[in-house]
DNA sequence: GACAGGACTGTTACGTTGTAACATCCGTCC
DNA sequence: GGACGGATGTTACAACGTAACAGTCCTGTC
């Protein structure tokens, strides 16, 4: 595959299309893997994937506690946790925030570039930056198993 | 410069020399540029530095009030922030945890190994890598600032 | 139908990480 | 001496995350 940026944060996009086919995949996926994508699940999902912002899972809890009354920080974190073992999303350590993800199935660590002005944070999938990380590991003899990388800075529209 | 890991985590060594090292390094820098490495600062460097594994602020605190009664988070915290901020020691965002700069002076991003099983890690330069992230970001017309790059899994001694 | 087991959710309480805001101290410069 | 700026003291709280146990609901088995 060559690398792509799969989400255009910035771009005029049809959002809610946008939502839908995340939606579509991830139920594809948990039938698919027999495990099971509940309303609640479904729910919060929903809400990591409806802007292209990482969203702090208490942020996630106020917005799921409109419609869902006995939320509580438990039943938010036990959803992310499954949406991230799935690999539904990722989690933005540097934020402690959560986004949807743009390669759901194919599982990978996540690369995102992160705009500190406009907060928008796009997944890249880059396999000469996947190289270059396995490389600069094996040079030292470790074995990788989970990448954590997070740029941040200007992202073009902020940049200009 | 080359690729290099400037430490060796597990690799015996004077650990002794290593932190006296990098204590008079701070020093030097911090006369440099005209900057107060006071007493509190520079114990809560020397506490970070006393081993190769990521510590974590509360950690720090509880180590500093051993010889510092007075001190609560924010004495913590505000020391970090300005040893963070003189390029002295680097945040590890993965585990919340604080780590001693090998490259002081040279301000830079970290790169970091960190073993899931014995915890230490290993900060890396790596210019390969560097050029990768630089090429990525570019590649999405971002303008990066701040780099984190932190793989985790199993050291050399740990992944035998 | 009973019931055992497992997966999911509800609920309470608490642990960990980080910060706001204001007070105090202390050296420097005029 | 008095204003100032930087560093630290102190209290309180905000933000992030988890342990532990209880209840619900479905399913497989007898």
């Amino acid at each position: 595959m060559a690398a792509r940026a799969a989400v255009h944060a910035h771009t005029s996009h049809n959002h809610r299309a946008c939502i839908d086919d995340a939606l579509a995949t991830a139920r594809g996926l948990c039938a698919e893997r027999g495990v099971q994508l509940t309303p609640l699940r479904e729910k919060v999902l929903q809400i990591v994937w409806r802007s292209h912002k990482p969203m702090g899972a208490y942020e996630v809890l106020d917005e799921l506690a409109r419609s869902h009354k006995s939320a509580r920080p438990p039943t938010v974190y036990r959803a992310l946790d499954f949406l991230m073992a799935e690999g539904l999303i990722h989690k933005i350590e540097s934020l402690n925030a959560y986004l949807g993800c743009i390669e759901a199935g194919a599982p990978h660590s996540g690369q995102f570039l992160i705009c500190r002005q406009c907060g928008a944070t796009e997944e890249i999938v880059d396999p000469r930056l996947e190289t270059a990380l396995e490389a600069a590991a094996g040079r030292a003899h470790f074995r990788p198993e989970r990448k954590v990388v997070e740029i941040s800075g200007l992202c073009a529209r902020c940049g200009k």
